[in-house]
DNA sequence: TAGTCGTGGCA
DNA sequence: TTGCCAAGACT
């Protein structure tokens, strides 16, 4: 059975080109989901909505999108803002340096452009957290640069379109992408066209596709070939590691200890309550008592089992298993006086001690603030503490107009 | 170039 | 329950 042809003896008439565009653009004109980034196209919406949508789907990225605009209305706002802040508004997203590029491009473009967004391609470009995609993505919808924007939904569209028959994320295959992509842009009306592909991307030509409701059937080789499934060619599967892990609370008076782990790495620069892996032949209540010697110099004893929280990842799935920690006997301070400092800290760059309401300021992993909400959630909606957090769930209706 | 970096939804 | 993956960038 010999391969399908190259894409590029596929090449439809122009013509055809011109009929693809304007179905396309026609489509998106009656089918576009409302959203907030699309009212007024500020490049400072643009940008922050690309952003927080890398790798996370529209309706979790709308409550966000909201938030944030509430909080941080413009960017001189957003680069007088502390980390904390932004990490806070961030919590639950993911991906935390996007967050940290965010506040350090905002700052770099109220010191080296005044405060406005550039709008050439290679000075967005040179911001922090800015890649290719998003680099296009803002200089297309915002600036309406003649310029394609390639992410998964489009590499998606148009390897079925075409029938690009290898990895989609490597060459040829995505030479071959990036060549249709930037053929396919009309002239002036890239903006629309962009979203339009990625909008169709996820709508229409999802993992199922939804071929009797695409405006591009007709155009489409790998339907044609009845092989839309097999398209677009998947890469290497990464393999999923299980990792299991412990985590204590150690309380003091109505004190709770927490820890700010390095700038570099996976949660970068969020507080946890300290723990870590559960090594071979050893019990998790062991191991948080463990790990609170190695990474903070206490010696505290268990004093309640707080249950497992079970926590997915791209490379590992966590099964967490959480403690109420006091400080063993000897050592234990008066509960009434302040908590003593840790002795040392290995695996954080700060430490507090922090009542409940306390933790709700600060910005945590996933896990951690499952955690913290399961054990401090009452008197959680009584007035106090019920505003500044990030939206914990998105649920926002996001129906067509 | 191949890992790393989160999270929640979905089949 | 498990695997897959969504508007990528950085190292």
């Amino acid at each position: 059975m010999p391969e399908q042809a190259a894409a590029s003896t596929h090449l439809p008439p122009q013509n055809h080109l011109g009929d693809l565009q304007n179905a396309l653009l026609d489509w998106f004109a009656a089918n576009q989901r409302r959203l907030p980034w699309r009212v007024n196209y500020t490049p400072y919406e643009v940008w922050i909505s690309e952003v927080m949508l890398q790798q996370t789907q529209m309706e979790r990225g709308v409550s966000y999108f909201n938030r944030w605009m509430q909080r941080f209305p413009d960017i001189a706002t957003l680069a007088a803002a502390s980390e904390e802040d932004v990490l806070r508004q961030w919590e639950g997203l993911g991906y935390y340096s996007r967050a940290r590029h965010i506040l350090t491009a905002a700052r770099k473009i109220m010191a080296e452009h005044g405060g406005v967004f550039p709008s050439e391609l290679e000075a967005i470009r040179g911001l922090p957290g800015v890649g290719p995609y998003t680099a296009g993505a803002v200089a297309s919808i915002a600036f309406g640069e003649k310029l394609p924007c390639v992410d998964a939904n489009v590499e998606r569209v148009i390897a079925r379109i075409f029938d690009v028959d290898s990895p989609v994320k490597q060459n040829p295959a995505a030479g071959i992408i990036h060549r249709w992509a930037l053929r396919l842009v009309p002239d002036g009306r890239s903006r629309e066209h962009n979203q339009a592909m990625m909008e169709l991307g996820a709508l229409v030509c999802g993992k199922k596709p939804r071929c009797a409701e695409c405006p591009l059937a007709r155009f489409c080789i790998s339907l044609h070939l009845g092989i839309t499934d097999q398209r677009p060619v998947p890469g290497k599967r990464a393999t999923i590691t299980p990792v299991n892990a412990v985590t204590g609370v150690l309380r003091c008076g109505n004190r709770i200890f927490v820890q700010k782990r390095p700038p570099a790495g996976v949660w970068g620069n969020l507080w946890e309550f300290p723990g870590g892996r559960v090594e071979p032949d050893e019990s998790p209540e062991q191991a948080t008592v463990r790990e609170f010697m190695e990474e903070t110099g206490f010696a505290v004893r268990v004093a309640a089992q707080h249950g497992i929280i079970r926590h997915g990842y791209t490379t590992y799935r966590l099964t967490l298993h959480c403690f109420g920690l006091e400080f063993d006997s000897a050592d234990a301070p008066d509960s009434q006086i302040t908590p003593p400092q840790p002795p040392l800290l290995s695996a954080a760059t700060e430490a507090r001690w922090v009542t409940p309401q306390d933790l709700d300021a600060l910005a945590m992993p996933a896990a951690h603030r499952k955690l913290a909400d399961k054990l401090f959630a009452i008197g959680k909606d009584s007035a106090v503490a019920a505003n500044t957090a990030a939206p914990r769930q998105a649920n926002l209706p996001l129906k067509k107009p």
